[in-house]
DNA sequence: TTGACGACCGACCGATCGGTCGGTACAGTG
DNA sequence: CACTGTACCGACCGATCGGTCGGTCGTCAA
């Protein structure tokens, strides 16, 4: 439709979607967005309506990656462990794929200031993504509680430290290299925080065999 | 000194610490620090050499109070199983203290473009403080895992995940009191979470004794 | 050829940004 | 009394902010 590789439209949500992941909202200019991409400022104003706009155009579409990756998953007719487990797997993949996601998401969740004008429409069908994404996560510690494979946990608050959980490592930039000893998004590093994430939450959250009854199977 | 019950300089510092855990380096002007604090613009610069010096000031400060609650604990002649519960509990003890506490070391870990005119000295104490924390709870992970106490995980993943699953419920603001159903730092609410966290940490990083005691030992 | 249209731009607007400057009020000290 | 230092302030600075406006250019249909 416009230029050959990716139209400027796209190429102004993904130049924003890095600025926006390192600085946040208030710490990045029009200005700023519209030179990187190579574009006039006024440009920015022509695909979208303000900075505002943009910024939850960007958000709502870091927030259907994650819910194409991981909605199927718990939706599939499988045991709660299973979709926990290969939840947590996709979701991580996720924030693996984009380094910004992680940053973005998370920052998101502060500004919480209301945005004069009342909410966008960009703004409420973002916020609809995660509701329901966080619905679904919900309903599989729930279904896995009652059927007596996770521990009698608060549902919201292991919901929270997971995401906590799941999250922070990507966000952590910087300091977290420094304590890793290399970069974040490496297959290894990646690898090494799912085994992590994927071994507190099988001792910590699920009832092990050994606690429920019988031996403890060693695997992998 | 100054006024009864509070020197300017720390109602300054009370008050930058709110803004900008709610609103963000970028997204907080001295103008409304100094409004808040019923103070002309001008003053803020007499006790401040710049928004920077303020920014870092009231970082170091929010570092320190955590450093004073948990470093003691890590550092007592207790067994790393120990430490680390009663580490965790003055941690989340600390972020339940101050609202914004939480809020303002995540945002803190994103801000991390360099400031112009180098590293200021304020930055570079808050920063020891980070590491100093951080180190010390390394070497309890560390300890745990020589000993046989904690299963044989990454280190610096597992400190990661840790921070992460405790840090996050403090800082989610009105999605966590969505659901969560409640306010975040209510007495009930901290302590769900601390249960939360205990137990994952307790049966997802220490080895149980129906594990390490007679059957075949889980390693991978 | 004309006209409509989408993409794009430079120039500009009022507001706000961090920061400076000169000055006032006052407490303490000799 | 004069002098000094601290706390504080209003007015102001250049730069940048988000956003608007009028207009140009190339494309495509009639």
């Amino acid at each position: 439709m416009a230029t050959p590789p990716a139209s400027s439209r796209d190429k102004i949500l993904d130049v924003a979607e890095a600025l926006f992941a390192r600085r946040g909202f208030a710490g990045v200019g029009m200005r700023e967005v519209a030179d990187t991409v190579q574009l006039g400022k006024s440009s920015l104003f022509h695909h979208f309506q303000g900075k505002a706009q943009l910024y939850f155009e960007v958000l709502g579409r870091v927030l259907q990656r994650i819910e194409e990756r991981v909605a199927p998953i718990l939706e599939a007719p499988t045991p709660p462990i299973e979709k926990l487990d290969r939840g947590v797997d996709a979701l991580l993949d996720a924030l693996a794929e984009h380094p910004t996601t992680a940053r973005l998401l998370l920052r998101a969740l502060f500004e919480e200031d209301a945005f004069p004008g009342g909410p966008l429409p960009e703004e409420e069908a973002a916020r609809r993504v995660l509701d329901g994404l966080l619905a679904r996560m919900a309903a599989v510690l729930q279904e896995g509680i009652e059927s007596g494979v996770f521990r009698d946990v608060s549902v919201a608050h292991a919901l929270q430290t997971m995401i906590g959980a799941c999250v922070f490592h990507f966000a952590s930039g910087e300091l977290g290299e420094e304590l890793i000893g290399g970069p974040l998004l490496s297959a290894s590093a990646v690898r090494a925080q799912k085994d992590t994430v994927r071994q507190l939450l099988h001792h910590g959250l699920a009832v092990s065999a050994a606690e429920s009854g019988e031996e403890a199977p060693c695997r992998n």
